[in-house]
DNA sequence: AGGTTATTTAACCGATGAGCTAAGTACATG
DNA sequence: CATGTACTTAGCTCATCGGTTAAATAACCT
């Protein structure tokens, strides 16, 4: 029973091997030789690594003579970014203020559109807001 | 053997029983027993599984007589969100022209200070972020 | 063809994870 | 104190995971 993508793809960044591998594949292609060089581990476990990546869709893979180079693939990482930022005003102070921003304009938008405005209060967690990051 | 931090937050992200208490829970404080009404699972279930979030810092929980309310914890979800930071560049197009940007600006102030200075890496770490949320 | 290099597959093992049921704890109230 | 409500812990099962070694595949190079 095949997990949902966005299962298999935390599942696949839950492991610090495979973070690494990422690391090091941010900075460029490169070859299976070359992404298990830094571990104290066999072939086959980087390889079995490397089958989780890109089956979570975090890596794809060409083949180039007997080499096959890995690369960053981006639409897994989106698809995290864009789970994550369901949460984000939880944390992101300058994200709550954008929020804040478009919340007003939308109530004036509405004030516009109907003098007799009754407000929803679909507002979604508290109002502290006055903090300044740095 | 305890993980790293961002190891177990992965893994906790991992069941798709654990995100949708999860996305539950950004609407707001709740109890378990609300918690596990959607679910076809048995109570103990529901109750591993917010142990799992809490040891991962993504929720922390109070106390209320015999209620145990849980809500996000901003923290962990911060922390995947920096990680993935390191990769932002790989999907996010503002993101791309911020950092082109920033980087020019380096070079040339590196070309005020020695004119024979020589480049290496990007500027992956910096915060910024040039996200345009609707 | 035969050998070297790069990588994967197969078969196995111990640990962990998600689910269950049954029993235990904590608090509230009649 | 007894009963009910809200949860947690204990103990079990079964599947998956991360690692291993040994063997297989694939492409290049005499």
């Amino acid at each position: 029973m095949p997990l949902d993508p966005l299962s298999s793809t935390f599942a696949a960044l839950a492991d610090p091997t495979r973070r690494a591998i990422l690391a090091r594949l941010a900075l460029g292609e490169t070859s299976v030789m070359e992404l298990a060089k830094p571990f104290d581990m066999s072939l086959p476990a980087i390889s079995k690594h490397l089958k989780v990546l890109e089956h979570a869709g975090l890596i794809s893979r060409g083949r180039e003579a007997q080499w096959r180079p890995c690369r960053i693939a981006p639409a897994s990482f989106k698809q995290v970014d864009g789970w994550l930022g369901n949460f984000r005003r939880f944390w992101d102070e300058s994200f709550n203020r954008l929020d804040g921003l478009l919340e007003e304009m939308k109530a004036e938008e509405a004030a516009k559109a109907s003098p007799r405005s009754q407000r929803k209060v679909r507002v979604t967690k508290e109002k502290q807001r006055g903090r300044t990051r740095g």
